[in-house]
DNA sequence: AACGTGTTCGCAAACGTTGCCGATACATAA
DNA sequence: TTATGTATCGGCAACGTTTGCGAACACGTT
């Protein structure tokens, strides 16, 4: 049988029910419920120890602040032990727990970055650009991908949060309606910078390229070699990207007394399997266009190989302009006229900006939108002499 | 004046210099020293307090382990109290703090993911396959870019390590020829997968493409369209992936027996740049190739390029073969011949491999290589009837 | 009322690091 | 000597969470 914890004595043990799946004992000598702790489990492979600080304060007979001194240039400190600790550190191969750094911290220097996927060269080109910047300030980006899915979307934002960064870039997917769980940053006073994809109704701060007058001086470009019946397919409503670039749009026709016409104004969704739909139905119009101005590089390409397959001309019969300037632009038939963006420079805006919030910088304490410089690049696509 | 913090008296107290830029006290009557503590400043902002587990308990009067308990099925809870608890933590909207949880579990559900660039189509496809595998498993994926240079890509595994990610997948930069920051990892056993970019004498885990068969298909193909003097534009001779296609090139050519010459095979680094150089090279030649097999696309195109500058026909005088089939070409001129591989199975691969690694599953105890099978597209670059 | 059994909850020790403050040993100035 | 300043180091309480084990109850049975 078993001997009592207390007394030690084998005969007052009695079993007295069972525990979370244990056998309980009672002692009726010392009136004392218990359960046996359990075995050792030595075979078991003891769990990897990673060297700690406290690992190299024993070794040397000292307090672990005085190793947490001698790792980070503490005045404090006498330069022969702070020698001594930081041999022992390279023997023992210590490397910081950054966990329980930022824990005490309350500082992870990290911040997110969220982009809606990576198909085109785009998001990568700001990514590049962001990290740059990040890089030199000592933050590290954490990068991840909705893939154009709310719900994935709102489940980045939560491990983000759950991982409290430091702060947050965001372009955000075209499924996304709602922005509470961008709110949620905001709430906990983590700033947020949302860059390309950017919605009005947020009042935060932004980068954006100058949609605007990309698309301005496009459409205008398209009326300039003669293109008369231009018709845009555009992106999602509700971004602002879209609502600028439609502007543009609209307003180049005007200047040059075009009708805007409805009919040939469509919303996609940035994709292209909607744009090859919708560019099918813009081509079977009774009266189709002779240029379509797309909302992206995709888009555009799109449009130029159902052309290619209806056997229409480019540019003579149908002009064509794009807006990114995807390295595809460059190569495909005889060149596709696109609306340049600088996209590394658009990340490091945003990392700039996200950093001076960080700082808690006066500059940056009311929202700010950075507008960035589009360029029409001109190729084949859509100059007809 | 001051009283002393031992027995209280005034008078016995005198200032006794600076200590850390603060006043120095000594009392005569106990012989003691001391310095006054800092004073409340309440007036300074509070810092931002996030809600915790403890401020739930607060506000309902239980402890925090009980509220852990709620917010994890543990059984040992009321039902009654579970749900007070819930509804409480939505109401302080309480979000779990990862950086302490990931501390006393000493589990991140983290995997980090390096790669060389983010300037081809590739990388990007294989981090979303593996996003897709590790999310479904419950793992965060951080994505980190080396920018091909081998210090921040050490900067970059430092950073993972001290981050204490569970696992990491790897495809390493063009300039790496010393593999101890990966090491790092194994000698944590922290679980590492390496793919695409492999080399043989790190005896791991690693998945990639049949390059070999795929190069061999492809210099095949070049054969049987007549072209005879052939070259090879390669990649770093230290990767595994530079190697397999160098011998699937020259196996080929001796099936077919044309012998391999060797101021026909030229070491680039991946990069346009250098492909450029290398490509005016060999067109420069005397006995200049009258087809190449480029390591990848980028370096084809590259090709391409500058044979339409010398307004040599494609593929009637050259023929191209690239490697990876990037969205370029399908696009570029009449189509570029290319080996396809299966980007996003291979993040999928990787990601299914370092899942059972951390796992612990016997199948991935010892070093395992996957393989999954390249596709030969054929395109107009390289098909001369 | 005592006993036997199961349920539910609190205590406290981790996890690894930081930073405030006290303590000590000297060094130097009055 | 005495008063003051400097240089170093240790103790300890945080940071927010998990978890093993004991303790307090609750309830049904003798």
């Amino acid at each position: 049988m078993t001997t009592c914890v207390k007394c030690g004595k084998k005969e007052t043990v009695m079993k007295a029910g069972f525990v979370r799946g244990k056998q309980r004992f009672l002692c009726k000598n010392c009136d004392y419920y218990f359960t046996l702790p359990k075995p050792p489990e030595k075979n078991i492979r003891r769990k990897r120890h990673q060297t700690t600080i406290i690992d190299i304060a024993n070794e040397l007979g000292v307090s672990n602040s005085t190793v947490s001194r001698a790792l980070h240039n503490h005045p404090d400190i006498n330069p022969d032990t702070k020698k001594a600790i930081l041999d022992k550190a390279q023997e023992l191969d210590y490397q910081p727990n950054q966990l329980a750094h930022s824990l005490v911290k309350s500082r992870t220097n990290t911040v997110g970055i969220i982009v809606p996927e990576f198909l085109t060269q785009f998001f990568p080109n700001v990514i590049v650009g962001a990290q740059k910047v990040l890089r030199l300030a000592g933050y590290n980006l954490v990068i991840m991908q909705s893939g154009e899915s709310y719900d994935i979307e709102v489940a980045n934002t939560k491990a983000l949060l759950a991982n409290r960064v430091d702060g947050l870039l965001v372009s955000m997917s075209h499924e996304t309606n709602n922005y509470d769980h961008f709110r949620n940053f905001e709430k906990r006073e983590v700033p947020v910078v949302y860059f390309n994809r950017v919605v009005e109704e947020l009042g935060t701060h932004k980068v954006v390229a100058n949609d605007y007058q990309g698309a301005f001086a496009a459409v205008e470009h398209l009326i300039q070699n003669g293109y008369r019946r231009i018709a845009h397919l555009g992106g999602p409503p509700n971004l602002l990207i879209s609502q600028e670039r439609l502007r543009g749009y609209r307003d180049a026709l005007q200047k040059y007394g075009l009708l805007v016409l409805p009919e040939l104004v469509i919303h996609g969704d940035f994709t292209a399997q909607k744009a090859a739909i919708y560019a099918q139905y813009l081509l079977d119009l009774a009266e189709s266009p002779d240029a379509i101005f797309a909302v992206n590089d995709p888009t555009a390409i799109e449009i130029l190989t159902l052309a290619k397959a209806r056997e229409l001309r480019v540019p003579q019969d149908l002009g064509v302009v794009g807006f990114s300037d995807d390295p595809i632009a460059l190569y495909i038939g005889s060149g596709l006229t696109t609306v340049k963006q600088p996209t590394a420079r658009m990340g490091e805006a945003a990392a700039a900006m996200v950093l001076g919030m960080m700082r808690g910088e006066e500059e940056w304490l009311l929202p700010k939108t950075e507008v960035l410089q589009a360029e029409l690049i001109i190729r084949g696509s859509s100059v007809r002499k």
